[in-house]
DNA sequence: CAACTTATCAAGAGTTCTATTGAATAGCGA
DNA sequence: TCGCTATTCAATAGAACTCTTGATAAGTTG
């Protein structure tokens, strides 16, 4: 029995694993894209793969000679979040290692306070991941400005109002980095809390 | 920040240290009783429950000579517990070792008619797993007959009532074995769905 | 069908993990 | 202090895991 549940409990024993995880709860990937974006070999992506799938933490389906990765189910997503907020709440490595990658804390909004804000139209909702996750799912009425574009594109976004990004997650630099640029170019910016699967896990508005 | 995060995965990947996750979840443990009750010996489970304190799921304490291990707060136990459940709905091999474990599906009662079961003085509750477990906290009016005991102490028991009966959870074997000597002996008999952390952790009335 | 892309397989070297053994340490009580 | 108990430490052999390399399989395209 425990030995069973342990086949799954494997698939959190591994940095590249985890790491797998992590992009997988922002959108499905081919095994060359997940392989290109943590940034190791095929083959060796292409064997965690098989151990999250194993381990029932991933699905795979066939998409002609590609094959694509996703998330086994919100019972996946949920179970990888509830480790990381757990890791995050008790191990000083995960925070230090947290607090050396986001750098400098950033306010944030909640998620009631910026539905609030976006139904009165007094603020703007902007998604700073790479344009394919926004794509495979963002929340509702936000816009798509990739972190890589938004200083050249700054000139979309409106002076006049706050500007909230997000992104990932709460662990993810992006949101921190946009909300610091913007700041500089002089307008008002916060981050949401948390990024997109959380928002999704929530059954917030999305598309 | 992922090899961070690891360190606490890697506390979920190893059959012995979950053994004692399940352990602990019902009360709090010295070393050489840990040991004991899951048949290894002192040094390993040593090196083991350090492992758990590391990775932030384990609490110690010192009581003079010994040391007494506990979950590291509501937090572990619920994801013991979200770990040990999406195997279960996921991987074959953990609902086979189940089947097998378990034997026959016995009849079920859900939380809240058990309350309104108990507080119409319809159905008696009791508690079937070691005496030190129901000592450290149990569901509020149930009463402590550990199943070794069943059989003798059955006289205590009323035969115009139901009695239901729990134990460490639903992947424990004593309640499905105390229902089925309760049915032999012409009583009515149920096991609650859950045991007793799914309980605790639900805020349920407890003692 | 041949050439090509994508993913998986197979084997092996190096590393990490696990359980065992025997020794060492910490706290207690005489 | 000494002897005792409970736990931890240290060393080690064997097992399991990880990553790399090169070969193989599956599917598409010309």
């Amino acid at each position: 029995m425990f030995e069973a549940i342990a086949l799954m409990g494997k698939a959190f024993s591994s940095p590249r694993r985890l790491e797998f995880l992590d992009l997988l709860a922002q959108a499905p990937r081919t095994v060359e894209e997940l392989a290109r974006e943590s940034g190791q070999s095929v083959a060796n992506a292409s064997q965690h793969l098989q151990a999250l799938h194993a381990a029932g933490m991933a699905a795979r389906t066939r998409e002609g000679t590609r094959v694509r990765y996703a998330l086994a189910g919100e019972e996946a997503l949920r179970l990888w979040l509830a480790l990381r907020d757990a890791s995050a709440a008790r191990l000083a490595e995960v925070q230090r290692a947290a607090h050396d990658y986001l750098g400098e804390d950033v306010e944030t909004v909640g998620r009631e306070e910026l539905l609030a804000r976006l139904a009165s139209g007094e603020a703007v909702l902007v998604d700073v991941r790479p344009e394919e996750e926004f794509a495979a799912g963002h929340i509702e009425g936000a816009r798509s400005i990739p972190i890589a574009e938004l200083e050249r594109r700054l000139g979309e976004l409106p002076d006049d109002r706050e500007i909230v990004a997000y992104c990932r997650g709460p662990f993810c630099a992006y949101a921190h980095e946009a909300v610091r640029r913007l700041q500089e170019s002089g307008r008002e910016a916060r981050r949401l809390e948390d990024g997109w699967p959380e928002w999704r896990l929530a059954g917030q508005p999305a598309q």
